[in-house]
DNA sequence: CCTACCGATCGGTAGG
DNA sequence: CCTACCGATCGGTAGG
């Protein structure tokens, strides 16, 4: 029935793997079998389904950040943010690289909401490390150098994770808590 | 006379700013004055504008690990060659963006080549790693995962990184370092 | 370095 | 969902 969501889903294979640019309107229909022209019943603009994907994902993201019990110390928040995080990317890796790959190509006024949902997201992230710093149980040089050098190591992972690989979610986040804690100089042992 | 480095020069802030497939011939051509076929009497194509500045940043980062000493212990390689790193983006932002964001953008037996150079280039972070848990200097759970950590949290620089902001080279090296280092576990405090 | 031009392909529309 | 088609733009060439 949902034909706008079997098209979105194959334009963001295609946009993953040959770029927005690269891949044309006839490119995406040939791949659901069809014609060019006969996605646009279902779809205004080419736009739109980098628009759908995009914003979508910055939603996929700030769903997983809210749905964290916000009193949790900020320890275990910010191990469950770098879980819910992963789980994101892991669960639906297309739509995660276009969203860090190719949002910039979306005119200004929709690639502006979606830096405005990436800094509301990014600050479920900051808040928790500056409690943790503020209560002592981390311990960093420079705060504002410490959220980008976390932001970096978790948005790279798009580029190399294979889903085909041995990795699975629940070891990718122990191994991704167990460093960013210890770059936090997190004091308790075990987490 | 080297209006070909002028060339590559300019179309590498285009590619930087917009992507290598939504800048056209004629908009490289217009920055610099001139008509899109002007360009041809100094390249033979599009993409050979491409590969000049993602095969130069390939070149400029694997000559900057090669220049430090192979004997230096394991720690200050991994300081000098994270220094070094930063170095190459820092100071040529715009054609680390296209290395890192348009490689891809390549026929199939040039971006080989460039995945190669790049793999040569990371194993002198891995040696250094590698030597380093070796000699007990660092500690870490999953190696190659705190490769890739390391990996991850270097390359994503030249998405936030400022050239008119306050974080200068030497200062941004000094907290990378100082954040990798406690991610490895590292036993010595002073470095 | 320019004018003039090429075939191919682009996103998208009309009409059924 | 298709055929037929649109104007615009693409990378690139010829010839001077």
């Amino acid at each position: 029935m949902d034909r706008k969501a079997d098209i979105t889903q194959m334009a963001s294979q295609l946009f993953k793997e040959r770029g927005y640019h690269a891949t044309s309107v006839r490119d995406i229909a040939q791949a659901l079998n069809l014609k060019g022209s006969s996605l646009y019943s279902h779809i205004a603009s080419k736009e739109e389904i980098l628009w759908e994907i995009v914003e979508g994902a910055a939603r996929a993201f700030l769903h997983s950040a809210q749905a964290i019990p916000p009193n949790l110390p900020p320890d275990q928040k910010l191990k469950a943010l770098i879980h819910a995080h992963l789980n994101v990317i892991v669960a639906n890796l297309p739509d995660a690289s276009v969203f860090f790959h190719e949002w910039q190509f979306l005119p200004e006024t929709l690639s502006r909401e979606i830096t405005l949902k990436r800094d509301h997201y990014e600050s479920y992230f900051r808040q928790a490390i500056h409690e943790g710093i503020e209560q002592g149980l981390f311990q960093v040089q420079d705060e504002h150098f410490a959220n980008l050098f976390i932001f970096s190591s978790l948005n790279w992972l798009y580029q190399w994770y294979d889903p085909e690989g041995l990795l699975r979610l629940e070891q990718l986040s122990n191994l991704y808590t167990q460093m960013i804690f210890k770059s936090l100089n997190y004091q308790k042992l075990n987490h």
